[in-house]
DNA sequence: TCATTCTGTAATTTTATTTATTACAGTACA
DNA sequence: TGTACTGTAATAAATAAAATTACAGAATGA
């Protein structure tokens, strides 16, 4: 996960949660987050695509949780917004003339998926609740 | 981190590994990695500086490990080449006037900051000759 | 000694990725 | 039926990563 859309989401469910329920809308969280509202609106759909949110369209529409803040785990969140690999490079497209480049990849992926499954199982310890309780308000 | 970097100082120290001591060109890593001599020279300079390998200038010169493999942990390598935050966003310029803004960076800090640790010390159960010994030959 | 083969390093260009912007259709409300 | 939203596509701008070019300096050995 090589891009900021785990903070971006991360940020909207803190939100979510202080709002207790109210619908809040993507440009009033892009306005705390300081980005562009197609970003938030585009993370949301993310987000509800994985259950984590509802949204309403329409006047005085918005999205606010669909489930309970202890029922999110930031592991989940993460699987959620990852896209390239943890440790991963964009290219890598080793000799396969060369011993060694030809076999890396899958040594390399290996590593990776062993790390990134335990770097979840870290994450899953967390809730958005434990996360969100972190705030003073 | 975010880049490459790690698959490209692992490539590299795999190869001097391999090579059991004898001098590696830039050229020729280059060559197995299948990037610009460039960027593995500028590798090996991070790498000579963390103590991992040692360079000889001028003609028959070329790299070699500093160290013994089973001195090389993943971890230290992944710290040796980190850059951005592991989960770390570009830019992340939250809006001071949210109270949520206001605070998510120094919450993201102690998690990414928690998270990191772990996973430093998980990837230090690995060394290098850990690593190297899975290639077939 | 001097051509050769390396490293070290800076400057620049190219490419890839991320983020922002613009635009507009569709939905729901009041 | 105007207004305030979401959803979504297309494009542009900004940023970051990688490649390229260039060359000085070091060590070798013919």
């Amino acid at each position: 996960m090589n891009n900021g859309r785990f903070a971006i989401s991360l940020h909207i469910l803190v939100l979510l949660d202080k709002a207790k329920g109210e619908l809040l809308s993507s440009d009033y969280m892009a306005g705390s987050i300081n980005i562009n509202p197609v970003l938030v609106r585009k993370e949301l759909i993310n987000l509800r695509d994985q259950g984590f949110v509802v949204s309403k369209e329409g006047k005085n529409g918005g999205a606010t949780l669909a489930k309970s803040a202890d029922k999110i785990t930031l592991g989940a969140l993460y699987e959620s917004v990852k896209s390239a690999h943890l440790l991963g490079s964009h290219k890598n497209d080793p000799n396969p003339l060369c011993e060694i480049g030809r076999d890396i990849n899958k040594h390399l992926n290996a590593l990776y998926d062993d790390t990134e499954r335990k770097l979840i199982s870290q994450l899953n310890q967390q809730t958005l609740a434990d996360f969100s309780a972190r705030f003073s308000n």
